[in-house]
DNA sequence: TGCTGCGCTAAGCGCTCGCTCACCGTCGGC
DNA sequence: GCCGACGGTGAGCGAGCGCTTAGCGCAGCA
C-alpha cells in the first residue's frame, strides 16, 4: 500500500537498559511468567527459577514482586510511547502519520506480545500510585493518536463524527492484537499491521 | 442512523437460570470478585462474604472455585452467542445485520461489563477441558460474524480485502470494550454500540 | 413430640505464598 | 595474605490460601 509504515515497531532487543545482567534476567523472567499465567498466578519462586537463581536472589535486586511488575510496566509504556511518537511527528500528511502509527503499534503489540500483555492487561495488579503513574502515561497515548485525528479532520483529510470515541476505538483495536496474537499462527506482526492500518483509515474516512 | 439496533442487548435479568437461589448469590459474587480483582487474586472467602454466607458454604454448592468460573463462562459465552445468532439470523440486508450484530454485542459488553471481563480474559485460569469447550464455542461467535462479512461480500454489499482477518477485527474491537468501558464515564452502553456500528461498516466498505 | 434430611457454620488441616535472615564464595585493593 | 563489599544460597517464618469435617438449627412429617 502506498502508505506503508516507516518507524520500527520496536523490534530491537528491549531491556537493554535494565543493569546488572542478574537483574535484567529477572526482569525478561518475571515478563514471560506473567504474560503466561498473569501477575497474581505467578510465584517469585518460579521467577527466580526461570532465570536460574534461587527465590531469594530476586530481594536483592528488587524490593517486591509488584516493584517488578511496576518496571515492567513503566519501561513498557515508554517504549509504546515512544513508538507512537515518532510516527505522530514525522512529515507527511495526517493519513501517512496515522498508518505509520497503526501499523507500528500494532507491530509492537503482536511481536513484543508478551510484554505488551503484561503492560496492557496486569495494570490492576498495581498499588495507588504506581497505578496513578501510569495512568499518566495513557492519557499522553490517547493525546497522540488523538492528535492526528484532529489534524486530519482539520486538514480535511478524515471525516470523524466522534474524534474522542474514534480514537479510543483505534486505540483499543491496536492495543487488544495482544490478546489474541499468536505468534505460531499464519499472520506475521507485518501483515496484521498493514491490515490494521488500512482498516484504520477507512474508520476515519481517509481520503 | 437508518439501520438502529433492533436486537436486545442483553440486558435482562440474568442468572435466572441458576438455582437454587444461594448458588445464583454466590455465582453473581464470584462474577463481581472475578471482574474487580482476577479469578487468582480472589478468594473463596471473598465470594463467600460477598454473598453474606460462611466459606464453607461455597463447597455445598460448587465442587472447587474453578467450577465457579466454569459455570459463568459457560453462560456468559451461550448468551453472547445467542446475541451474535439472533441478529445474524434477522431479516434483512448484510449491511443492517452487521450493524445491529455489533450495536448489540457491544452493548451487552458494556452493559454487562463485569460479566463480560470474567467471560473474556479469564479464559486462561480454566483447566484443559473447560478452556477447550469454551474455546468451541468462541469459534462458532467468529462464525456467526464471518457468515455476515460473506455474505455481504458475496451481495456486492460489502468491499473487504481480508475476510477472516476482518473479522477478526471486528470481533477484537467489540470484545475490547469489556476492558476499557466505564459504566461511570460520559458514553451509554447504548452510544457506544451506535458508534461501534458505524465505524465497523466503514471498516467493512458498506456501500 | 420425636425423627430425619438438609442448608449452613465454626474450626481448622495441609500447603504454598511473599519475603527474611544467617551465612558463604569470590574478587579487587593494599 | 588478609579484608571488606557484594551477589548469591538454604532454610524457614508468619500469613493466608483452597478446601474438609463435625456438628447445629430448623422445616416437614408421622
Amino acid at each position: 500500500m502506498s502508505t506503508a509504515a516507516e518507524t520500527t515497531g520496536g523490534e530491537a532487543e528491549p531491556w537493554e537498559e535494565v543493569t546488572p545482567d542478574a537483574a535484567r534476567r529477572l526482569l525478561v523472567a518475571a515478563v514471560e511468567a506473567f504474560a503466561e499465567r498473569g501477575y497474581h498466578a505467578t510465584t517469585t519462586r518460579d521467577i527466580a527459577g526461570r532465570a536460574g537463581m534461587s527465590p531469594a536472589a530476586l530481594y536483592i535486586h528488587y524490593k517486591t514482586k509488584e516493584e517488578l511488575l511496576h518496571r515492567i510496566s513503566r519501561i513498557g509504556h515508554d517504549k509504546a510511547l515512544d513508538i507512537l511518537r515518532t510516527a505522530a511527528r514525522r512529515e507527511g500528511s495526517a493519513k501517512e502519520r496515522l498508518a505509520d502509527a497503526v501499523s507500528s503499534f500494532v507491530r509492537w503489540h503482536a511481536g513484543r506480545r508478551t510484554t505488551a500483555r503484561v503492560v496492557q492487561y496486569e495494570l490492576d495488579a498495581l498499588g495507588p500510585e504506581a497505578r496513578a503513574e501510569i495512568l499518566g502515561l495513557r492519557r499522553q497515548v490517547d493525546a497522540e493518536v488523538r492528535g492526528i485525528v484532529e489534524d486530519g479532520v482539520a486538514a480535511g483529510e478524515f471525516d470523524v463524527l466522534d474524534v474522542q470515541g474514534t480514537t479510543l476505538a483505534v486505540l483499543s483495536l491496536c492495543i487488544d492484537v495482544a490478546r489474541w496474537f499468536n505468534i505460531d499462527g499464519p499472520r506475521t506482526p507485518e501483515a496484521v499491521g498493514e491490515l490494521y492500518a488500512e482498516l484504520v483509515l477507512r474508520m476515519v474516512g481517509a481520503k
